[in-house]
This record gives C-alpha cells, sequence and structure tokens, in this order.
DNA sequence: TGGTATTAGTTAATCGATTAGGCGATAGAC
DNA sequence: GTCTATCGCCTAATCGATTAACTAATACCA
C-alpha cells in the first residue's frame, strides 16, 4: 500500500536513487548516464507505477508549481467562472491552483493568504477588497509575485486586470440617452470597490445637465433587502416619471427585480452575465466582462511575474454591451 | 527574503532546531523543555514572523491536512455552492482542499486525480461519471480514502452521498397530478448518471396508467439546442395536451425554456435552486438540493475515513420542493 | 555516598526528492 | 607506456520539518 519511491527503484534496477532521478527527469543523457540504463528505470518505473512526491520536489527545488487564488465566495456566478478559467490557463502553464474563499472578511482573508504562503505558492492571484492593502502590502514585502484582479487597490505598488468600469457605466447611460431616456436612475451601494460603474454614469449624467440626486439609490449592505424595497418604490413613484434603472451589480439586480414590477415599461440594466439572464422575459441590456480573457490575463501577468518580470502592469479591458 | 526556518529561530535563541520544534508544536512540556525556553522559542518565532514550512511537515508526517476535491465545472452554479460548502466544512475540520475540474472528461479527471495523489492529498471527495469506473477502483486500490457526491459508480465498494433523485421525481410527478395534470412530460438526457429522476416519473405515470411515450423526450448531448428546440416543439403541438413539462435538469431547463412559450398555461418544474429563479415571473416548482448538508455530510464521511472509519457508508437526502 | 528518578535538551535518522561534485574505469593520443 | 579525456554512476549535502533515543545534569532517598 505504501507508494512507490525512487528508492524502490533504484533498489529494483541495483542503481542509486540519484541516478533514477537523473533517468526520470530526462537529463540522464546530459549527466552521462547510459541510454540503457535509462531506458531499463523508465520502463521499472513505469512497472511499479511510481508517481513523484511533489511535496519532496517542492521541498528540494522551491518550486511548488502552484498558484493561490483569492477570492470572495467560488459559489458567486462570476468567480466561479473566473476561476474556472483562471485553473485552465494556469494547467496550460504547467501550474495548478489553490483556490480559497474570503468571504470578504479581512480576516479569513489573512488566513487564505497564510495558508497559500505556507504552502509555498509560487504566486497569488487575489481579488481585493477595501481592507486589504495591509495584507496585499504584505504579500508584495516578502516578495511573492502577486497580482490582483476584478478590483484593484489605489496606490498599491502591484499589477492587476480590470474591467473598465468607468467607461462601461457612462456607455451604459449613454446608451439609455440616445434612446430618449432623461430620467435614468442607478441602483448602488454606498461605499463599493466598483464605485466606478456610478461614477460614469455620475460624470454623464451631470454633463448632460440630467443629473439628480432622486436618481440614484445608496443601498447598504448590512440591509440590501430592507433599503432595495424602500428605496425602489420611492424611485418609482416619483412624480418626474423614471425611465430607466441600472443596478450597479449582479446581485443588486437580482434583489432589486423583484420590486419593479412594470418591467416593460421601464429600460434595465445591470453588470456581469448570468446564466438566468436566458429566461428573462424583458428586455434587459447588461455589462459583459471578458471574464475569459480577464482571466488569462491574470494567469499570464502572474506567471512573467514569477519568471522575473518585475515591471507593475495593469491591464483594462473594455467591456461588452449586451442585450437579451 | 528568504523565510524564516526553525533553525532560524534556533541560532538566534541558541538551542537546536528540534528543541524549537518541540516547543511551537506545544509538545515541550511532554517532551520537557522547561516552560521559560519554550516562551522565549515562541516569542522569538513571533517577532522573526516565522511560518511553517507546510511542504516540509508534510513531508515529514505523512499527512497535508488536503482533501481534493474533484468536480465537473467549478463555474456551474450546482458544483460551485457545492464546493464553497465543502471548504467550509474542510477548514471549520483543520483541512484544505483543491479543487479540480475535469469537464467530465475521464482524460481530465485522471490527471486531476494524479495530481491530487502526487500532491499526497489525505483524502478524495468525487462526482464520479459514467465513464470514472477505473479511476475510482484505483483510488480505492491505493487505500486513498475516497468518497462519491451528488451521483455514485453501481456496484463500486465506495461511499457516497446523494440525493434521492428517483423519490424527488416521483414526488415532483405526484405534485402534477394531484393538481389534476394528467399529459405531464419529462425532458432529459438519454443516458445521465441523474436518471433517477426521470425513472420516479416513469413509475409514477405507469403506475397510474397515464404514461404516454410521446410525452418523454431524450436529448443528446452531443446537439442539445437543436434536440431541445425540434422535442418541444413537437410536444407543445401534440393533439393531446400537455399540461406540465418537468425538466432533469438545470441545464436543460435553462436551455429549453426558451421553446416554451406560454408559460403560465403549462406547469414547469425543473431540478436545483437558482438565483435565477428569482426573476422569473412564471410560477415554477423546482427541487431544491439540500446541498450545504449534503457537502458536510460528504466531509465527515471523508473524514471519518481518513480517521479509519472502514465501512462503506451511503448517505441519500430528501429533495425539498419548492415553488417560486 | 552510591544508586535511582527525574528533568532538560541534543543527536541523529527520516520523509522523497534534486544536484554539484567525485571517483573509478575505459579509450585515445603522443 | 604514460597522460589526459570521456564516460558512467555514486556520494553526500540539502530542502524544513518531526520524533525516537540518548546523554548529561540535577534531585532525591536511604
Amino acid at each position: 500500500m505504501k507508494k512507490v519511491s525512487m528508492q524502490d527503484i533504484a533498489d529494483k534496477v541495483g542503481v542509486s536513487r540519484c541516478t533514477v532521478s537523473l533517468a526520470l527527469s530526462g537529463k540522464g543523457r546530459a549527466k552521462r548516464v547510459s541510454e540503457a540504463l535509462c531506458d531499463r528505470i523508465i520502463q521499472t518505473a513505469k512497472e511499479m507505477h511510481y508517481e513523484p512526491n511533489e511535496l519532496a520536489r517542492s521541498l528540494r527545488t522551491g518550486l511548488t508549481k502552484t498558484l493561490g487564488v483569492v477570492i470572495a465566495d467560488i459559489s458567486n456566478e462570476f468567480f466561479g467562472e473566473l476561476s474556472y478559467h483562471i485553473q485552465k490557463r494556469a494547467n496550460s502553464l504547467g501550474y495548478n491552483i489553490i483556490i480559497t474563499n474570503s468571504d470578504e472578511v479581512p480576516d479569513k482573508m489573512l488566513d487564505s493568504i497564510r495558508l497559500l504562503i505556507n504552502r509555498q505558492v509560487d504566486g497569488i492571484i487575489m481579488v481585493p477588497t477595501n481592507s486589504s492593502i495591509d495584507i496585499a502590502s504584505r504579500i508584495i514585502s516578502l516578495g511573492i509575485p502577486f497580482v490582483q484582479v476584478d478590483r484593484f487597490i489605489p496606490g498599491l505598488n502591484a499589477s492587476y486586470v480590470i474591467l473598465d468600469n468607468y467607461k462601461a457605466s457612462e456607455a451604459l447611460t449613454e446608451k439609455f440617452y440616445a434612446e430618449g431616456c432623461r430620467r435614468i436612475a442607478m441602483v448602488k451601494h454606498k461605499t463599493s470597490a466598483l464605485n466606478g460603474r456610478s461614477e460614469g454614469y455620475e460624470k454623464f449624467m451631470k454633463d448632460h445637465k440630467i443629473y439628480d440626486g432622486d436618481l440614484v439609490l445608496n443601498i447598504r449592505y448590512s440591509d440590501e433587502a430592507g433599503d432595495l424595497k424602500i428605496a425602489l418604490d420611492r424611485l418609482l413613484s416619483l412624480s418626474k416619471k423614471v425611465e430607466a434603472v441600472i443596478f450597479q451589480s449582479h446581485e443588486l439586480f437580482l434583489n432589486g427585480i423583484k420590486y419593479i414590477h412594470d418591467r416593460k415599461g421601464i429600460k434595465i440594466a445591470t453588470f456581469d452575465k448570468s446564466a438566468a439572464y436566458s429566461i428573462v422575459d424583458f428586455p434587459l441590456v447588461f455589462v459583459e466582462q471578458p471574464i475569459k480573457e480577464m482571466a488569462y490575463a491574470a494567469v499570464d501577468l502572474l506567471v512573467g511575474h514569477i519568471n522575473g518580470q518585475k515591471d507593475v502592469v495593469s491591464k483594462v479591458f473594455e467591456a461588452i454591451i449586451r442585450e437579451s
């Protein structure tokens, strides 16, 4: 039941375990182990169903060929898809990943990072939160290659891959404006790493002199459902009728849409793509992120850093506006 | 930049690295290292920001405190949630997890398993497919603790945690029957690990003498969209009007619902819960799996096996039928 | 004072790999 | 016939921890 080690192969073939290591790693010829012996060792390894012990290998080489991924919550559709593509890309570059959920809680995030570091991951991809600057700085000061994705901590000297949320929300607003809407509302969280999504809107509205504070709904995280109901009820009963509503996030949309009954009279827009959108029976505009491309970019950046690329790089992706 | 090891602490305090190990592991007193020295070592470790190297520890102890999880696709809502809860439970029991996506492709599944084994995981939780019996047998023959979840391979001597799909589909059919429906259709894949979901239906329909082959739609994986359109169009134009449609899976539902236009005239039911269901504006019946409980059960079973529990156990959970 | 317990901490082996350097044997050159 | 190259494989150190076994020192008791 005990697993087969190089020593076992060495014993069987009658050589030292180092020779086995050389033969199996393909460095046999370079290190002058005869062709015949290499073959015999490889053959024996196969017969014995030898599988290398990655722990031992990593301990010795100092490389784990593993990337750590810190996200908020894998059960979230966006992060699920993000992780999926990160894994695909990492795999194709010879890396594996360990995913940890922080639930956006600083302590859990710290635990996640500690875990990843103790497991000697070669680099870390992280979705940062407002409060993770200390954690991120620590990773950097330890010299561990590091890339932020989806969001970034302003002022932190680290690479990141994000969507141009500002531009996307501006484009969304402009689209509704072009369709004749002037009363365009924004449903947003009070403070959020995603506030670029409301700033682009504000900019456009103000530039076109149609901004109205009544149209901006600030929802607290703490009582999202309650706030949403109250705010949307008030919004929809304004005397100057609302013509369009933009939700800052998929979650706000899912929770808020319940309170909008006239879904065909009011134009609705939201961020992120969801399998759910294929079953809605009202026109819905949504901002799709090129998740796969962003995931690939993040992995490529990180692997670049692992391979010695020192410069901090930021990649900003353009959103795609779609209608269902 | 180099990380701090026990040796570094030992040098600083002026003792051997073994004493450091004893002190930090809490075995100091039992192994007769003086209280004062223990304290001094612990203090120094803190000052030096010592973090243990888990690779070295695992290599030595033979335990990684890591569980491997093999699922089809983490970007899938169900698996995302499943992994999330598996991770939570594992964490609370002192384990971490490594998630791998098999995409239901045997070769990838094999790679996943190999990876997990080479990383010396203490146990494996896997969502098996029709074709994974060889892979599963190999895990078992290697003596690696193993639990199947969501599905199971018939005849394999391994523990599993599943939903009682048979009973759920029977209950679903019965519900519609009680509401007066007699023409109840089933949209299913031809062969699927989830066919319990159609067998319960068939049993009920036959028992009540209302079974009709025209009401059972067999969809191929290979051309799901095309098959769905053709099959549903034909179904909905039958002279004996269909009164209810049951989808075997969330994916079939998402893809098929497009072709059912009269969503309020026909009763619709599907499996699994989705965030999307909160935004549908027609009555929808769905079978909710107690994912969290199932995930916890799977982890608990696996950890039990790791701790020497040899008996094969199967846990079958009851579905909850909900309406939105 | 001699013999046994107890306490405190060290030595050395080990987990399974990698890799620089070493050593003996054969072959070719002069 | 000796000297040097080349070949083929092994020795030994190393990564960072754990732990059984051992030594040395002190305490206790009659």
